[in-house]
DNA sequence: CGGTGTGAAAGTTTTCACAGCG
DNA sequence: CGCTGTGAAAACTTTCACACCG
């Protein structure tokens, strides 16, 4: 509804855009509908950089990626801005997920309602376990990993995410791949290897921490003398100024 | 034990390592540990890089930051590299962590066994609600929020997990600065604004779903004509070539 | 004014290429 | 030989700075 931009948003003639771009759109469209809940009409790139530890400049460089969405004078208007940014991301779409594994943590994510906000939904979890077949978690029952290539098929699912156990997750991914799925987020602890058209994301819980050791260790260091040992910035900048 | 290399590597001197290097550095060690659980002593830098996507140079680059662990025309000695890599990260020590917030997320935390690995071990859990007060889930009790201070000085912890929710994450936040911890996962979807001396990584679940969404949808409009509209690389390089 | 959009400059990371070593 | 370690070049990303707009 209501009036396009000057060069609505689109897919970047044919620019390649890079990877740490993207993440920091998603930064910006979780901070905008927080904006926009709050009642908060219009914001500018110095206001939005600020709450997320950025730069004007790079919030404007970023977004010019995709096209003008902004007006001189005023900065940007949040609904405006937040149904671009879902367009290019992809999430004014719903995605169906699904599942592979339903251990401790595979449950957990079965129930975590944070999905749903941007519009992926878990529709089907599959399990090697014949004891777990059957069993239902927040609504939704367990499927044999049998079932999984009709299954995709059927219901035109194009990502799946990896929750077994690291000496599974390879074979697991095989069958997603063969199943007919393009992306994959991946919870177990190794290196997929794939065709180089599919998409894959990992998680790997343990590495994160490791990056917080590393962080924390270096900056005693540095107390010790030298500069801090650390630089740039990588998944989510968090940490923005004291406001 | 056993002799150590020329320069071991210690920590740089005092160049700044990019953060990126520092997580590409989990990978490799991801991967040495794998390598050594399989029997084989020695790798080159272009062995490893093949298995995780990137160059010898690279690896070489990388590694280069820290000191030298090589033997020219061997390569890299894998139980060397292994304690190396875990002393530069940290992990040769035992990281005590405490969680607060003991819901879906935070239980399947609890239970997860992949932190063990990288010597992390979650020693307490907190949770504002006071029916989750003395439950117990994987041998943990769960604690009144109350009680973090009193214990996260007690046990000399520095590493905290955030598994709230958003609107209750800075709050959280805040109370593990102040009763002293040096690093924050955070896996609630808001970012926070904290002191720069506080190392905080972000664990957004749907910010990952986002990033595929993206790159399934633009590789298909690149079908269309154009070239792929991503580059670079981000958090877990994933999809080796399939070798 | 206050703010966007964007070329050009500065800074950072990756790749190249090769000397040197066991 | 095969492979490391590392300067130098190339590629990429961020910051700067300013014309232009409402």
């Amino acid at each position: 509804m209501t009036d396009q931009r000057p060069i609505p948003g689109e897919i970047p003639s044919d620019a390649t855009v890079p990877k740490v771009v993207v993440n920091r759109l998603s930064l910006y469209l979780r901070e905008l509908q927080r904006l926009e809940s709050a009642g908060q009409a219009t914001i500018s790139s110095g206001q939005l950089g600020a709450l997320l530890g950025f730069s004007d400049a790079q919030v404007r460089k970023d977004l010019g990626f995709f096209g003008q969405f902004g007006y001189p004078g005023v900065g940007y208007r949040c609904d405006e801005l937040i149904k671009a940014m879902r367009d290019i991301l992809g999430t004014n779409q719903l995605w169906p997920v699904v599942m592979v594994g339903v251990g401790n943590l595979g449950q957990a994510l079965l129930g975590y309602r944070g999905f749903v906000r941007q519009n992926f939904q878990i529709v089907a979890a599959f399990d090697a376990d014949p004891a777990k077949v059957g069993q239902s978690y927040d609504g939704i029952t367990v499927r044999a990993v049998e079932d999984l290539p009709a299954f995709v098929k059927e219901h035109a699912v194009r990502l799946g995410m990896i929750v077994v156990p690291a000496d599974r997750a390879q074979e697991v991914a095989d069958r997603l791949v063969a199943a007919g799925v393009d992306g994959i987020v991946n919870f177990a602890p190794v290196t997929l290897t794939l065709p180089p058209q599919i998409q894959v994301v990992a998680v790997d819980l343990a590495i994160e921490l490791e990056q917080l050791s590393f962080a924390v260790t270096s900056r005693l260091q540095m107390a010790a003398g030298a500069e801090p040992s650390t630089a740039s910035d990588e998944s989510g900048p968090e940490t923005a100024p004291p406001a």
